[in-house]
DNA sequence: AGCACGCCGACT
DNA sequence: GTCGGCGTGCTC
């Protein structure tokens, strides 16, 4: 017996398929998905069996497998050829797409340390004995063990161990292993909510109608999770299992409890807060077919379901489903909808402010579009005030205008919360004026024009353009050009003076990196321990207190400046979301958002909570400058030690993509935003295309080309979520 | 990833 | 003459 395998280094060189020979005693043992240990060159690695064939490909000698890892299969059918087509649309080696489905402990990967638990559990054994000749200590063991069927060491021998040896000697009872999993859910229960009339329309008509993408479009407070549960329950009822996807940032314990309420153990949820052993647990009791519900962000897409359903996709405007370091770089909505084809099942995607190209492909019928127009509470959408900080900063110092001021105190004077935004996303410094709030764009790519300190200029990580930075505003002519970046630490500190009794809780990613902070702060928050929730985006997405009437945005604009051609879309989404926050409960919500720019669009529409009045406006924008949904964007990422030798051959990439590509808008090479990082120098490539056809083929040649060359790293990223 | 091979400069 | 730099190529 031959098999092919595939090895664990992820290198262009190995990626390929190994063939060797099964000894004998493993012949029964070997499957297509499993792991293998192998020996290759003179070192032992672990492999995945791809093929499994009687005769050889080559004339060499083929070696040996060494043993087997896996007993059952790891990668199933579906999975092994889902990454093959990873590997084709992100150029990814395919070792890199297979490992990224699995859990970090089985990892194709020497010494992965992570293993099963076990109990040692006691049971009775079939025979005859006499119950009246045992003694006390004795009868009592009997008497728990009958009751429960298999009872834990340690519970037994809390009442004798030496009682509990001589039972065993008698083989009276039998002790076996049992696993145990790492995370224990309750049995059962199944809380369920009363569904309103909107709910059950979008219920009905996803039910009825098999086998389609649909965008669920709700506003903020329509109640989508429920209507997830809803159809979940549905094809639970039919035998069928789920995926949820949520971004990691609302993936909070409260969620996961809303499922478990509803589900009980029938949900595996997968998350950053579990440590990889609980993940490993979690992806078994999957491929065992224990949970029928998967809930977490986005690797769970790849969770080893049979039989699916329905796949879920919540807030999924959320970049975090896009994977942008590590190769393969996939977006978990594209592994939705292939996964949808492959199970013939219905995918999901759900936001109160989609994404611009879910969207559109909406509006073509290409997904079926689905409305909830109505809060479940049956309140309006809370009021939208905009502050011009142009003219408040005349009068006040600090960050905080008069009308937030006065709306704090009211709000606390009446023991309601509120939720303050500091706006921070990616922090890279423009510059903008004081005055005016005018701020430098690149006249080719309408994106803002990034600080460089240490050459004194103002560049585009797009194209490259760039300018001598100014000291006078080119809009009003004051000389009050400087670069923005506040901090919540010093926020806080304002915060403080202003309203010395508050209670203030600060969430950010200092305050909230140990492990379960996040989720005791929420729910402190939600005890109502604190009046005021201070924090970045990570207090704008999916948490429901009923208790908060009023939502403040410290710095809208910040968002808006990032040079990436989304940051209109990403503020008006942001301030959407943030601003769903409040008047969730029995009151009505407010909601303050102060900016320098109170006439841009993507605050204009906020204000009357118009999505499809912004949707309509960015996609002109869009349109003229070719961006997505116009467009698709392929990200090239050169970098390497030599400054000169990597912008030369990006230069030569570039000439050799001219040459070969037709109907293909080339951008750069351009300087990175991060232009060094540890002595790396880092350029970028961008094409703009309709078709991708010919680029992948071009791409895969430079990406050959350029393999075995370690003084610089060719790195592609097709539909990059950032651009920076 | 590791390791061998091979082709040039600076030493005992 | 030889030691060792690391660029290149291979591993079933």
């Amino acid at each position: 017996m031959v098999v092919g395998v595939l090895v664990e280094l992820s290198n262009k060189n190995v990626d390929k398929i190994f063939e060797y020979c099964v000894p004998h005693n493993l012949i029964d043992k070997i499957k297509i998905g499993i792991r293998v240990i192998i020996p290759f060159g003179k070192m032992t690695l672990e492999g995945f069996v791809l093929e499994i064939k009687s005769e050889k490909n080559i004339d060499k000698e083929l070696k040996y497998i060494i043993d087997i890892v896996d007993e059952e299969v790891v990668l199933n059918s579906e999975l092994l050829e889902l990454g093959k087509i990873i590997k084709r649309k992100t150029l990814a080696t395919l070792i890199r797409c297979y490992q990224v489905m699995l859990p970090k402990a089985l990892k194709a990967k020497r010494g992965s340390s992570i293993n099963k638990k076990f109990d040692t559990i006691y049971k009775l054994n079939n025979i005859n004995y006499d119950y009246d000749k045992l003694n006390e200590k004795q009868k009592s063991i009997i008497d728990i063990v009958k009751n429960k069927t298999e009872v834990i060491k340690k519970e037994l021998e809390n009442i004798s161990s030496s009682s509990l040896k001589t039972l065993l000697k008698k083989n009276i009872l039998l002790e076996e292993k049992k696993e145990h999993y790492r995370l224990k859910y309750s049995k059962f229960a199944s809380v369920k909510m009363q569904l309103t009339d909107d709910q059950w329309k979008v219920v009905n008509k996803v039910i009825n109608n098999k086998n389609k993408v649909y965008l669920l479009h709700g506003v903020t407070g329509s109640g989508k999770t429920e209507v997830y549960m809803e159809i979940i329950e549905y094809y639970l009822s039919l035998g069928k299992t789920s995926i949820v996807l949520v971004p990691e940032i609302s993936l909070t314990p409260q969620m996961v409890n809303r499922f478990q309420q509803r589900f009980g153990d029938n949900i595996a949820a997968i998350h950053s807060a579990l440590s990889d052993g609980e993940k490993y647990d979690e992806w078994r009791r999957i491929c065992r077919g224990e949970a029928n519900i998967v809930i977490g962000a986005r690797s769970a897409i790849f969770a080893p379901l049979n039989n699916i359903g329905v796949i879920i996709i919540d807030e999924e405007h959320s970049d975090s489903y896009k994977q942008n370091d590590p190769n393969p770089r996939y977006n978990a909505k594209d592994i939705a909808l292939l996964r949808g084809e492959y199970h013939n099942c219905s995918v999901i995607l759900g936001s109160a402010t989609p994404s611009l190209e879910t969207m559109a492909r909406a509006n073509k019928g290409v997904y079926k579009l689905l409305s909830l127009t109505n809060r479940v509470n049956g309140k309006d959408l809370p009021e939208v005030n905009i502050v011009d900080m142009n003219e408040e900063m005349k009068r006040v110092k600090g960050h905080f205008s008069n009308i937030l001021i006065e709306n704090i105190n009211t709000c606390l004077e009446k023991d309601e919360q509120i939720i303050i935004l500091l706006n921070r996303r990616g922090y890279s410094s423009f510059v903008s004026c004081k005055n005016c709030g005018f701020t430098f764009k690149c006249p080719n790519c309408d994106i803002t024009l990034t600080f460089h300190k240490s050459s004194n200029t103002m560049r585009c990580h797009y194209c490259g353009y760039g300018e001598k930075i100014y000291t006078e505003c080119p809009s009003c002519k004051e000389n009050s050009l400087n670069n923005l970046g506040v901090g919540t630490q010093k926020i806080e500190e304002e915060l403080q003076n202003l309203f010395s009794k508050a209670k203030i809780l600060r969430m950010d990613y200092d305050t909230t990196s140990k492990k379960g902070m996040h989720e005791k702060m929420i729910k402190s928050f939600k005890k109502q321990e604190y009046n005021i929730l201070l924090g970045t985006q990570m207090v704008a997405k999916g948490l429901d207190f009923s208790n908060v009437t009023l939502v403040g945005v410290i710095n809208a604009d910040t968002s808006l400046n990032i040079p990436d051609f989304r940051s209109s879309e990403n503020t008006f989404s942001l301030l959407s979301q943030v601003a769903g926050r409040s008047g969730r409960g029995d009151k009505a919500g407010k909601v303050i958002i102060q900016t320098f720019n109170k006439d841009h669009y993507a605050i204009e529409f906020t204000k009357t909570h118009n999505y499809l009045g912004f949707y309509n406006k960015e996609m002109i924008i869009r349109k003229q400058l070719k961006y997505p949904p116009f467009y698709y964007l392929c990200l090239i990422k050169i970098s390497g030690k030599n400054n000169q030798y990597i912008l030369n051959e990006a230069s030569k990439i570039k000439r050799s993509l001219e040459r070969n590509l037709t109907n293909t808008i080339i951008l750069g090479p351009s300087t990175a935003s991060i232009f060094k990082v540890n002595n790396i120098f880092r350029y970028n490539i961008i094409l703009k295309y309709k078709n991708g056809k010919e680029i992948y083929l071009i791409l895969e040649k430079i990406l050959e080309h350029y393999k075995a060359n370690c003084k610089l790293k060719v790195d592609v990223d097709f539909n990059p979520s950032q651009m920076l």
